[in-house]
DNA sequence: CAGTGGTCTAGACCACCGG
DNA sequence: CGGTGGTCTAGACCACTGT
């Protein structure tokens, strides 16, 4: 028996349709490869017009659970696209999709006067204040992945403590409770570099041991870049996933 | 004065209605965090209704060009977000975006027996046929710039030929004139290496270089896995580029 | 308040696919 | 041919933003 959506439900309902759906293929009620009901069999079903069935199904397609063959139907994909990876995501969430417990040592927290290359991502002016600076080491399950640095910028009146980077571990978790900042967007650089004995020593390899480079700048909900972070991964033990379309 | 949409073209009317706004951001017509045309206007403006200019603005949102905020208006993204990256491109459009140059020196090519791992992300079933393998050192600006290994599968009655790679160049590129095979969706991983001694060699490098290692699965219009490319990009020389979203 | 985007309806015609 | 998804219309009401 299918769940039903409710009219009044908060959630709008092609968005209650795109769960419904969701939770079927999860369950294995629509297997891979298989076709899901046609769009005018969906109307009758939950008694919703078709442009709201089309949203949900577009939003499902967009997500990599469903795929569209024009004369055909509509089918559920094969469980491998089904990660929506390649997501923009904290640390912690990466770890814990990855399977691993995310941990961190804190090296160093304050503010400081960003570095000329830092304050053009920041989209600063030249001779402007001080950002936040948090450098930690990462861990997952324990064991050092990489050494990571970030420069956030913050509104006078707001800031984050040793404290809360103890007791939350995700910075992005803090900023989306105490500031109601969302990351929405970010453009990611990768490439391969060799550890510095200081960076060979804190992530416990030999130096000129080879390491994967990533640096972030990240856009909030209104747009604007609020935060550049560097993370220097441990070239053994880490491997960068994307999902790609055209 | 606004182009204006012809009903009886061959492309949707959503589709040049996002092409001619695409065409204004990129004019500078409409600058960066301006807010375009309300959706009302634009219904009066080019005559369609208020469904096709959104299905309209929803693509150029989600290519980057705009960002909606409720109540407020729809505006133009900032340059830095309008580049369209993390897309699905073969090794030639992705040199050709960064503006160089790109080329070929063709190693191998021929059919394989596909190493164990190399079956496995195409899917195919323990002791099944043969496919095809192509080995090459690509260049930018005539500069090697990396080594790309393919393993394409493809139906009995069709092959790609060592003059066919000559002439084009893009193997994708063939594979869609010559047999309407249409790349649309990949996984990628990307991770850090060290060069053998004949990887440093074709690659002009010290054994033991740092190298980026890509490994690609490729999936059809079709939804069936049709490639598994390899590529090890010399570290000094390539930095790979991702936009995310959530 | 008026104006914006967000959701939704009940239709319509088209292009494509399979039998 | 009938059924599928693809496009499109002309409305409607809602939630959110600014003044």
């Amino acid at each position: 028996m299918p769940e039903l959506i409710d009219p009044n439900d908060y959630l709008p309902r092609y968005y209650q349709l795109a769960n419904i759906l969701r939770e079927q293929i999860a369950n294995g009620k629509l297997e891979a490869h298989q076709p899901i009901p046609s769009e005018r069999q969906l109307e009758t079903i939950y008694s919703v017009s078709r442009t709201t069935i089309r949203q949900a199904i577009d939003l499902l397609v967009r997500q990599g659970f469903l795929y569209r063959e024009h004369g055909r139907g509509t089918f559920v994909s094969p469980q491998k696209l089904q990660k929506g990876i390649s997501e923009l995501t904290s640390f912690t969430e990466d770890m814990k999709q990855r399977g691993l417990t995310p941990g961190q040592k804190i090296l160093e927290i304050g503010y400081v006067q960003p570095p000329d290359k830092v304050r053009q991502h920041l989209e600063l002016p030249v001779g402007s204040g001080k950002v936040l600076l948090i450098e930690r080491i990462r861990l997952g399950d324990g064991v050092p992945m990489g050494i990571q640095t970030s420069y956030i910028c913050l509104a006078d009146e707001q800031t984050i403590t040793r404290e809360d980077v103890e007791e939350q571990g995700s910075i992005y978790k803090i900023l989306q409770e105490k500031f109601h900042l969302i990351p929405t967007e970010a453009d990611e650089t990768l490439e391969v570099t060799l550890a510095t004995p200081r960076e060979a020593a804190l992530l416990q390899i030999e130096p000129g041991s080879p390491l994967l480079l990533s640096e972030r700048t990240t856009y909030s909900q209104f747009r604007r870049v609020f935060e550049f972070v560097k993370i220097l991964y441990r070239g053994d033990r880490y491997r960068y996933i994307a999902k790609l379309t055209r």
